[in-house]
DNA sequence: CTTGACTCCGGACACGGGTACGGAGTGTAG
DNA sequence: CTACACTCCGTACCCGTGTCCGGAGTCAAG
């Protein structure tokens, strides 16, 4: 593998594909933990902050906020048994909203598939599109 | 159903479960038109400006930005045949970022799964959830 | 030891996506 | 015809998510 030891902020930023900026933002926020403070020194981060930050952005591509992200950070530390249940409930809403986005992705997929096939054979009063993500109110399920 | 005839705005905000601002704000962007220019008068809405909100919403919670949404929705007019070609290569691109974060999506999915099941019982070092969206470098798409 | 590239930190600024405000015009129920 | 709620429009403002800046400190090569 590739360096899997310690690394300054920049590389560490470069490998990740963002901004030295934005690292120190997401340690600001409590994304990924900053190590050993350095209390005049340079920090140097490992692969688990690397693989934090791809997470959040691969995260944030899906539609969540860094809000829904820390959430779901904060699922990964309290498995200590005590507050499991707590935990298993959280997960289970998070795992809700991704089955709906799931069908959202898999219905608009299916409307550009449409769309590409049909292109210049179809009425073009007809959305597919629009039509595919149309939520007739079938299934009570409110989405507020 | 209910009444698909016409709406003044703010029924159509309410209907569609945004402010009344965002309804405009969309119409200055051009994400939806805006009906038959009043030049003095109220405008009336019917159920595509409905469905074109709607649309929007579902596809903003799936991390597309208003950009990307206005690029779809401009697939949807021009089937003209003309530059049907453009149109199919843009469906295609969409297409392939859809397929994306399905993959993402289901990840996650099987991610937070094996979370809630192996609550407790699992070493705490281990995160499921991280380690699923390791992009480990398979297949060299460069991914920017 | 010097130099130059890099880090740390706080605070200011930027951009996308709305949201609020306010004054003038419009629809409609009583 | 009047009241009152609602619309229209421009502009200003707000929040989330970064991004830039500048001064002081740190590390490594020569």
């Amino acid at each position: 593998m590739s360096g899997d030891g310690k690394r300054t902020i920049s590389r560490l930023a470069a490998e990740a594909g963002v901004n030295v900026e934005t690292v120190r933002y997401y340690e600001r926020r409590g994304l990924i933990r900053q190590p050993t403070t350095p209390s005049s020194g340079w920090r140097h981060y490992d692969n688990d902050a690397l693989l934090g930050i791809r997470f959040i952005k691969r995260a944030q591509k899906l539609g969540f906020s860094l809000d829904d992200i820390e959430e779901m950070l904060a699922l990964r530390g309290s498995r200590s048994e005590a507050r499991c249940g707590k935990t298993r409930e959280r997960a289970q809403r998070k795992l809700a909203e991704i089955e709906s986005r799931l069908a959202d992705l898999r219905a608009m997929r299916e409307a550009l598939e449409t769309l590409a096939a049909s292109c210049g054979s179809l009425d073009p009063s007809v959305c597919p599109l629009i039509d595919a993500l149309d939520d007739s109110p079938e299934s009570g399920t409110v989405v507020h």
